[in-house]
DNA sequence: GCAGGTTCACCGGC
DNA sequence: CGCCGGTGAACCTG
């Protein structure tokens, strides 16, 4: 998944391919070559070589003087004019705003990041954070008196000095936004946790994002209309928070972000980002185009009456639409999707930019006016939603995949088919191996002690302390609600038979199979692989490495055996960094010993295994592996259980990271393998594996 | 289905 | 002008 150059999708795409279309009318991100002052006499000062060009005022021209790329003063930029200095690679370049809070980062989390903070007024007259998550006023003894509102006795967000250890700084934009999303998500996973046991109120998304950002844990801070660094079309999102502490959408609930700017006596306005959420009447069926419904008139969710109780005006985000309808500028998209999976059923899928090309007003079904907006989508981008679209159709009829080997490889022993694919060359499949859905023990394992059992009626539930599995998994259980690992341990300690819960006990996560559907694929260079036509959330189970159980790794020389042998002996730098941000609650910080202790065990799938035997090795993983124990108690020999370390697209390779000889990491064992020419591609990657 | 909760833009005061 | 505080709108989530 991560084998991806550096800024790979837009780099590559915009760069190479005949993108031209793609080239914002707005010169690239907001910004570029643009400094914005907050110092109210020259409210926008343009810097380009062209020098500082004032507001044509009238007729909206395609480059706004405030939007202005090099090359606009010379020859009016076209569409699809490249940006003189640099084109239009999707990587952004912006001038940098200084400000006080520039100064204020650059020692702590995107340090030399000044390239992906751009901080720009959105209403152009006042720049400025909200008082109570400006660092400026955030010691703990102000925030703690005044300004927090308080109509609850709400715990204020707890402040940090040292943010290196929980999110560090990055220069690759991918590497922030994934620090910033995997730091988020560990905080709201151990809120749910916390919030349970408390019956505390809930959200514990907006918790988290609130503790993200008085810590100024977020990326892309500042608004900027075309792609954001770090976040690629088709990431998905499980809450809108996500999306704006990423800098993608910043609005919490509103559907449109827009950024209203000041050009002499005007305000000029435009649209940066929709939502289109299914709150309003859309239409959704084209992939490559959008109807999107203005805001207002009260027809969406507040009230519940799903009626319109007024026209709606043409103001906010529906002006700001209208704005970049007329100069043709850039808009992102986020689509939503259902997902059964999800409790609050559906994910949010960035698809990459739109123009509007079309605007006008009709009555809605309550017989006021409301705004419609046409949007199409750019050529030549990766793909967003349509991968969607595709694997819905598979999951519902699965012949409709094509290039299909095998309809399902494990021959009816998982849960859910999973077919083999070949869309590369010509190979008929992998050697042959048995299919098996569980581990085999050559030795059999001496259960000598026996299971303990706790006697939770039903299911387990939080914050009962008599539950003996909860007090094994240190106070605890370890999966939430809706069956999320919440954090990497070095054991966790599923319910067993001598459990008197049911099987619906949640804390039966790994030991019922899988639930993904999965298939093998052909890979372009690295032989099989294995992705999802679900998406996968992080946290997600994924699937058990099965294999014969051996004592000691042997194998030829020549042969490939090694490939197929698991040893848990190694673990990487992410998974390490997985469980940080409960910290920012005031949480010890887990040490790299409680996390990961290496354990004698040896997997060989090479005869035996399943889908986990597909699993290409990456730098830059997506997939860790966490020890567990639920039908034996033999400590040194638990299952090998494998979990999303981020959320997965569908058809996203899976990969874990198999480890290295070369001494350095997490390597407690000296190994006699040999090491292989790493394939991954990831900006990490350590050269070679294995 | 309701309601508690959030952010951000906007506006007015100093 | 810039800072501060209050207010209201908004395709949220449980």
């Amino acid at each position: 998944m991560d084998a991806r150059p550096f800024s790979s999708k837009e780099g590559v795409v915009l760069d190479v391919k005949p993108l031209r279309s793609l080239a914002p009318m707005f010169p690239a991100p907001l910004g570029f070559n643009t400094t914005f002052t907050s110092s109210g006499a020259t409210p926008f000062v343009c810097v380009s070589p062209i020098g500082a060009l004032s507001s044509t005022g009238g007729e909206l021209p395609p480059f706004p003087p405030y939007f202005a790329s090099p090359n606009a003063g010379a020859q009016p930029a076209k569409y699809g004019t490249p940006a003189a200095n640099g084109s239009y690679d999707g990587v952004v370049r912006p001038s940098v705003f200084q400000t006080p809070e520039r100064a204020e980062f650059s020692d702590t989390y995107l340090d030399d990041d000044s390239e992906f903070y751009v901080h720009t007024s959105t209403s152009g007259r006042k720049i400025r954070r909200p008082k109570r998550f400006s660092g400026n006023h955030m010691d703990d003894s102000e925030a703690e008196g005044s300004d927090w509102k308080k109509p609850k006795q709400r715990k204020k967000p707890h402040k940090i000095k040292d943010l290196s250890s929980i999110c560090p700084s990055s220069l690759d934009p991918r590497e922030s936004v994934e620090g910033v999303l995997m730091t988020f998500d560990a905080l709201r996973r151990r809120l749910v946790q916390l919030d349970e046991v408390t019956d505390a109120s809930k959200r514990a998304d907006l918790k988290a994002g609130a503790i993200m950002l008085a810590n100024d844990l977020r990326a892309n801070m500042g608004k900027r209309i075309g792609l954001v660094p770090g976040v690629e079309i088709g990431d998905i999102f499980y809450f809108r928070i996500e999306m704006c502490v990423v800098g993608l959408h910043a609005p919490s609930m509103a559907g449109i972000d827009y950024m209203t700017t000041r050009v002499g006596d005007v305000d000029e306005t435009a649209a940066i980002s929709i939502v289109s959420a299914g709150g309003y009447e859309n239409e959704e069926g084209d992939v490559n185009f959008l109807v999107y419904t203005g805001q207002g008139g009260g027809g969406a969710s507040k009230h519940s009456e799903k009626k319109q109780v007024d026209d709606q005006k043409l103001e906010r985000g529906n002006l700001a639409l209208e704005k970049s309808f007329q100069r043709g500028s850039l808009v992102r998209v986020i689509r939503s999707a259902k997902d059964s999976n999800c409790i609050t059923g559906k994910i949010y899928i960035y698809d990459g930019l739109y123009k509007v090309q079309e605007s006008w007003t009709e009555k809605g079904k309550a017989g006021f006016n409301v705004f419609k907006y046409k949007l199409f989508r750019e050529l030549g981008q990766p793909e967003g939603i349509t991968v969607w679209k595709r694997t819905e159709e598979w999951k519902l009829n699965p012949s409709s995949r094509g290039r299909v080997i095998l309809p399902d490889i494990s021959s009816g022993m998982e849960n859910i088919p999973v077919c083999l694919v070949n869309e590369v060359d010509d190979v008929k499949g992998p050697s042959h191996f048995t299919y098996a859905t569980r581990v085999k023990y050559l030795k059999p394992i001496s259960s000598l002690r026996p299971l303990q059992g706790c006697r939770c009626l039903s299911v387990c539930l939080p914050g009962d302390t008599s539950c003996s599995c909860a007090r094994q998994n240190g106070g605890s259980l370890p999966y939430s609600s809706s069956g999320l690992l919440v954090s990497r341990k070095a054991m966790i300690y599923e319910c067993n038979n001598s459990c008197a819960c049911t099987a619906n006990c949640r804390n039966r996560q790994t030991q019922k199979g899988v639930k993904i559907h999965f298939e093998v694929f052909r890979t372009k260079d690295r032989g099989w692989g294995l992705r999802s036509w679900d998406p996968i959330r992080a946290g997600s189970f994924i699937c058990e490495y099965t294999g014969e159980v051996e004592d000691k790794v042997e194998f030829d020389e020549d042969s490939d055996e090694d490939q197929y042998i698991f040893q848990a002996i190694y673990v990487d730098e992410k998974t390490l960094n997985w469980n940080h941000g409960p910290e920012l609650l005031g949480d010890p910080s887990i040490s790299q010993s409680e996390i990961f202790k290496p354990l004698p065990i040896i997997i060989n799938a090479k005869n035996v295994g399943n889908i986990s035997r597909f699993m290409n090795h990456s730098c830059s993983p997506n997939v860790f592996w966490q020890p567990v124990l639920h039908d034996h108690s033999e400590e040194e020999y638990p299952h090998i259980m494998f979990f999303a370390i981020k959320h997965i697209p569908p058809m996203t390779e899976l990969t874990f990271d198999y480890g290295s000889s070369d001494g350095n990491g997490m390597d407690f064992f000296a190994t006699t393998r040999e090491p292989k020419r790493c394939l991954c591609s990831s900006p990490k990657c350590r050269g070679v594996f294995g």
